[in-house]
DNA sequence: GATAGAAATTGGTCCGACCAGATTGGTGGG
DNA sequence: CCCACCAATCTGGTCGGACCAATTTCTATC
């Protein structure tokens, strides 16, 4: 019925489904391992292996006695993709909140980035900029090369907390914005930010760069949200 | 040898030392589930549960015809609390890293916050306020208080996505710096920054709240550094 | 030396079994 | 009628062994 992955993983995605439908609530008992594996008409070692990724994820607990439901405000981020994922369409509010998160995110890292930076890792976010001010561009090469210019921020923010939390929300935001089409900005609304960030890391002036930053990522965020019909 | 867990955790943990170490280098082959098992003396079942651990942190990638080791940055937030732990007493320049980004983080969490707060959310800061700025505050009732305080503006902000990335950060904090003393500033120190919040919260002014927070912060952070001897 | 094929290795899954701790339901005393 | 207590039952934790498909590694061949 769900797709794909190995079989504990597909287990993981039915529960995951039934906790999200309100099938098992917060606090709730979830079915044994051997119901689970029965049900699935699987193994238990597949069952338990399912239970033990949902864990993980800190979407339950599972402890002697019983595994148990976790609010989902409690768990992980990586339970974020899947929650996107589940109906058709991502919900516009929650993708809203994710890339709100993204924009605060990245605005930090580039003021840290400027201020650490390396000329050669300057060098490169330059370079990055200037394809990205390319009158043709097409829409894959868009995000890969926004991906790229945010890893080199990453980087260059000599911060690896701040990298790990970046790679997870990359992770989820590449997930799901893909399903969506026409998310480059035009030429012309795109240039002047480009231009921004341009500048500010020129003069190595990290506040100006978290705005250019910060007026990118909003321009994704309104192109994203414009696609849902929803914007806010 | 280690200390806690069951038994893959600890078969988890043991490799999980072994890669910080160096012993196996990002992009390596790791020992097959079997050879860890009996190394362990533990059943394939544990060895392989270690390893699922290990994936889902993305610190291993695992996958037929034996498992390899990834990059610490491309890893999980959660690793970030082992590699704290590691040696006795925390990496103080990864500390300060994370650190850094807490404060970015609820910095502009308290934005969101006290723009979007019931009145009722409010007032549950204020009190919490309130108690902070008590002349007599154990400092396990400080550092109680604060989580309180922090998760009420997650809550606050009406951004799951925050919340569960403050989640994640707050839980690598609190498991690390328990581990020092003497943690609570000085009431006199405390007080203005406390105060500051207040006021923002009182007039609902967003930029006063986050420099307020941050401030807070900011001395949570000098504390813990200056405990660890290298502030910076 | 390159390559195609055979053999060993690896993870994926299944089955069945035993243990210790938790849960549950019944029972007897208050 | 309520509550404390205890035994049957259930739950997760771990173990051992087995088979499969895909990958890796080795080897004989060209």
């Amino acid at each position: 019925m769900t797709a794909s992955g190995s079989r504990p993983e597909e287990i993981a995605q039915e529960i995951r489904k039934d906790i999200f439908r309100g099938r098992y609530r917060p606090g709730e008992r979830l079915p044994s391992e051997r119901e689970l594996a029965e049900r699935a008409g699987a193994n238990r070692g597949s069952a338990r292996e399912a239970l033990k990724i949902l864990a993980q994820q800190r979407l339950i607990e599972v402890r002697p006695g019983g595994s148990r439901v976790i609010p989902v405000h409690r768990a992980s981020l990586e339970v974020l993709g899947h929650v996107l994922q589940m109906s058709g369409a991502p919900d516009p509010d929650l993708l809203a909140q994710l890339l709100d998160v993204h924009e605060l995110l990245w605005a930090g890292a580039v003021r840290l980035a400027v201020e650490r930076a390396s000329d050669e890792e300057l060098g490169r976010a330059r370079e990055l900029l200037a394809t990205l001010s390319r009158e043709r561009i097409s829409e894959e090469e868009y995000l890969r090369t926004i991906a790229a210019l945010l890893e080199i921020i990453a980087e260059a923010s000599h911060n690896l907390v701040l990298r790990m939390v970046g790679n997870s929300l990359f992770t989820i935001l590449g997930a799901v914005v893909p399903l969506l089409q026409r998310l480059r900005p035009s030429h012309a609304t795109l240039l002047p930010a480009v231009r921004k960030v341009r500048r500010a890391l020129a003069r190595r002036d990290p506040v100006a760069a978290e705005q250019g930053i910060r007026a990118l990522l909003r321009l994704k965020r309104e192109y994203v949200l414009k696609k849902l019909g929803t914007p806010r």
